[in-house]
DNA sequence: CGACGTCTGGACGCTGGCGCACAGAAGGGG
DNA sequence: CCCCTTCTGTGCGCCAGCGTCCAGACGTCG
């Protein structure tokens, strides 16, 4: 059985197969830019293996990541909204394979399929939440702890305890010098927690990690798999 | 005519007249909490003068305002996505009407009326840029320009110039000292903008203080108006 | 194998906001 | 009318993160 995405996975198996027919397997790769805020929605994309950071732009500084799509999620949620333009820069973040649907084809399908609809409102009340932690959390916690928050997040969706990345990338995400990324990493490092070199970052210590980071991990863990589960 | 909420008043007059005979109209008091993050969502509301504080709690912090709800929106949006839970703490900012319904009527109602399903789908995807945009807000902006765009909305919602909130409050809802809402007003009032006096706050140069404060007030403006209208 | 681009690691002074503590001013209730 | 609560204003030392610059380390590609 291939890799799947956990939306699709939640379908009947009656839907599932007819929406997958629909769907085109691609793959993403590193840095690619899937939309741009006030830009239509072409395609929407179902993660299997890879992952997708939204980013918010902010005119005079460098924009901040708000979101992460992995196989827990899709992107493109606007659309079954009704809306056609995407809010985000969204941006891959873990190489890999996706579904792939064009918009006309999603509305299309989302309208065929009530179960569909259900399984994606429920997604976007956990979006909804996931935003509130995150404005919170970059708010008021320090460099270390949402960089491990962010580490720990990755792993999970990039289905390894490695994936590329580097601190000037991460620095762009957590909307701080790429310094202070530095700093932090290598006093993960140095604690054993993690391992890294040369934009490969590897999670060694899962359980510490966990300890380190702010509240906000378990809480958006806790949500989606009330609220989808 | 009563005032309204926009969202309403989006609707056919038929749908509209059929929803309105089952709304109730309740007085909200300053400081009530209408929902706390996890508990059960009783009634949803559609503010017509009042307007209320969606705030994210943290732990170890005080929380941080993510949303400001006035007769331009609704609280209780995630029941219209099928989860009866709240992510929020609601808190009452501004005193005034709003049109309540409970949370079962609210389903039927909606199960019933597609303009109205439209609706509250288009606002919830103005909701999810809101909120991407609060929180890059948040993390960039100087305490000064983020107490500017919180006047400028609530002045919006409060269809008033002036209203009462006390810089205790302002803190809270910004998630920075209270000594730092107090020299920022300071500073503010210095130069005319406004004028406060224990609890009741005056925007007296509107345009000034478009001015000072960030590009986050048009942009949520701007996605509102092309979103919505 | 050498040169260049990329990635990581320090160092500098600076500043916005923090935590705390205290003092004056305005109102409201007994 | 006085006391007590609430609201606003100020002064401390402190620190996380900023902006900038430079240096070393690693790889890759010509």
């Amino acid at each position: 059985m291939p890799p799947a995405n956990r939306l699709l996975s939640a379908l009947p198996s009656k839907d599932r197969r007819r929406f997958l027919s629909g769907c085109e397997s691609v793959k993403l790769a590193f840095g690619d830019v899937l939309t741009e805020p006030g830009d239509p929605i072409r395609h929407v994309y179902f993660p299997t293996q890879s992952f997708i950071s939204l980013v918010m732009p902010v005119s005079g500084h460098s924009g901040l990541e708000v979101g992460l799509v992995g196989d827990e999620g899709m992107l493109g949620i606007s659309l079954s909204l009704g809306v056609d333009r995407s809010p985000f820069h969204a941006v891959v973040q873990g190489e890999g394979m996706a579904l792939r649907l064009d918009a006309a084809r999603f509305c299309h399908e989302l309208a065929l399929s009530s179960a569909l609809q259900g399984v994606l409102k429920r997604y976007i009340a956990v979006v909804l939440g996931q935003l509130a932690q995150t404005a919170a959390c970059s708010r008021f916690h320090v460099v270390e702890a949402r960089l491990a928050r962010w580490l720990l997040m990755s792993g999970d969706r990039a289905h390894s305890p490695t994936f590329h990345v580097t601190h000037d990338f991460l620095a762009y995400m957590l909307g701080v010098r790429r310094v202070g990324v530095t700093k932090a990493a290598s006093s993960l490092r140095a604690r054993g927690l993690i391992g890294y070199r040369r934009g490969d970052i590897t999670i060694v210590d899962r359980a510490a990690l966990e300890s380190v980071c702010c509240g906000c991990y378990a809480a958006d863990n806790t949500v989606y798999a009330k609220v989808m589960g």
